[in-house]
DNA sequence: ATCATTATTGGCAGTCACTGACAATAAAGT
DNA sequence: ACTTTATTGTCAGTGACTGCCAATAATGAT
C-alpha cells in the first residue's frame, strides 16, 4: 500500500476537501434561502453567486446544477441519522437504539439550519427540480446504509439482500421525514413533534427490519395507529 | 356529481388521452435509442424531434425535460408490476403470490420494448440527468402501490404506515430491477434470469413485509443467499 | 525578496434546453 | 363556406451551463 517516497512538492497545495466542504455550504445556505425567498425559478444562478460572493463560474464548478446547491445542507441533516446508525450497538434492536438515541439532527449540527432544511424538503413537494435533486441525495445516502449494514452482518456490501435492507431503510427514513417536515409547516419543531417524529420512525423501521410486531399483516396498521396524526 | 346538461360541443374536439399517451410513448422509443446510440449529452432535442417526426416545440410541450422523455418505455415496464399488486389475492401472501405470476411485465407489453427499457435502466447509472427522471418516475410510481395496499388493509391512502410499506416496496423493487438490469447486460434476457429475478423479488419483499422468515436479521442472509449471485 | 511552479478563481463567449407569443392548420358543427 | 375550438409550428428570447484563457494566490527553491 506504500506509494514510494513523495516527490517533496511545489507550488500552491490543493485546498484541503474541509474548506471545498465549507465552500459549498456557504453557497448552500445562501441559495437554500433564495430559493425560499422567491422561488426557485425566480431565483438565478448569478443571483446565488454574488448571495454568496463567489463569481458564476466558481458557482457552476461547485455545482453542477443550479438545484443541487442543496445538497450540502440536506446532507447535514442526513449525516445525523447516518451518525446514529454508526453508534448502533450489535445486540440491541434498532426500535430500541432509536428511541433511546436518535434526537434527529435536523436540530443538531451547525445550530441554526434546521429551519431551512425543512424548508427546502417542504419545497420539494412542489418543485420538481428540488425534487429529482433530493431523490439523487438520499440514493447516496443509501449507499452508506447499505456500508453500515454490511459491516454490521459481516456481509458483502454488494449483496442483494443487504442492498435491499438499506434501500427499505432509506425509504422508510424518507417518509417519515416529509411527513415530520409537513407536520411542522406553519409552528416550528416543537419537542412534541421531534417525540412523534422519533417514534414513528422507529415503529416504521421496525416493521421493515422485522416485520409487524404481531401477527400478520393487519396488526401492523394498529400497532403504529398511536403515533400516526390521522389526516381528515 | 351530474354536471348539467353539457352544451353541444363546437370546434375541434380535444384528442384522447390514449392519442396522447400514444405521442408520448412514440416520442420516447426514439429519445431512448438515440440516447443508447450516441449518449444522452450529444443527443439534442432538435434531433429527438426530428426522429419523432414532430417539431421540437410540440416535443417540449410533451416533456419539461429531455431527459424526461425516457418516462413512457419506463412506465411500461413498472406497469407490469403495478398490475401484478392489483391482481393479489386478499388471503394469499404477496411472496406466493409474486412467485406464481410475475412474469415481469419488462417482456409483456408492445413486445420490443424490453431491451431497450433495460437498457435505459443500466444507463442511469451513469447519467445523472437520466437517473433523477429515473427516480421521479419510480417516487411516482410509489403513490400507485400506495393505493392498492390502502384499499387490501381498508386504511387511508395517506396513513403512514401504509406509505411506509409502499416506500418499502417500491424501494426493493427498485433494487431487484437494478440488479437484473445489469445482469443481462452483455447475454440477452434467459428464462434462467428471468427466474432468478422473480425470486430475488419475492425473497426480498417478502422482507420487508413479512420480516426474515426464520429467527432474527442475522438468518435473513441466509435465507436469500442460494438466489443471490455472489460478487467477487 | 524574487522566481518558478502549481491550484484556484474570474471573465468572456458560445451552445443549447426550454418558454412565451402568435400565426397556421386541423377537426369538428352549422 | 363560415365559425369555433384544439393542436401544431415558427420565431425570438432567456438563462443554465461549458470551454478557454488570463489573472491571482499559495507554496518551495534560490
Amino acid at each position: 500500500m506504500e506509494s514510494g517516497p513523495i516527490a517533496p512538492r511545489r507550488g500552491r497545495p490543493p485546498v484541503s476537501d474541509r474548506q471545498r466542504q465549507r465552500q459549498r455550504l456557504d453557497i448552500s445556505r445562501h441559495a437554500v434561502r433564495l430559493f425560499a425567498e422567491q422561488g426557485v425559478a425566480a431565483t438565478s444562478g448569478a443571483q446565488i453567486a454574488r448571495a454568496a460572493g463567489v463569481s458564476e463560474r466558481t458557482l457552476w464548478r461547485c455545482f453542477s446544477t443550479k438545484e443541487s446547491c442543496v445538497e450540502p445542507l440536506l446532507t447535514e441533516s442526513i449525516g445525523a441519522f447516518r451518525a446514529v446508525l454508526y453508534a448502533w450497538p450489535p445486540e440491541v434492536g434498532l426500535t430500541e437504539h432509536l428511541r433511546a438515541s436518535y434526537r434527529p439532527a435536523l436540530a443538531s449540527p451547525s445550530g441554526g439550519d434546521t429551519e431551512a432544511v425543512l424548508a427546502v424538503i417542504r419545497m420539494t413537494q412542489d418543485e420538481p427540480g428540488l425534487r429529482a435533486a433530493y431523490l439523487m441525495l438520499r440514493e447516496r445516502a443509501e449507499e452508506t446504509f447499505t456500508e453500515v449494514l454490511a459491516e454490521r452482518t459481516g456481509r458483502p456490501v454488494d449483496a442483494l439482500d443487504v442492498r435491499v435492507q438499506a434501500a427499505a431503510m432509506s425509504a422508510v427514513l424518507k417518509v417519515a421525514t416529509d411527513d415530520f417536515a409537513q407536520a411542522v409547516a406553519g409552528q416550528g419543531i416543537t419537542p412534541e413533534a421531534l417525540r412523534r417524529h422519533r417514534e414513528q420512525l422507529a415503529d416504521a423501521l421496525g416493521v421493515v427490519t422485522r416485520g409487524p410486531q404481531e401477527g400478520g399483516w393487519d396488526a401492523c396498521g394498529d400497532s403504529v395507529a398511536g403515533h400516526v396524526a390521522e389526516a381528515p
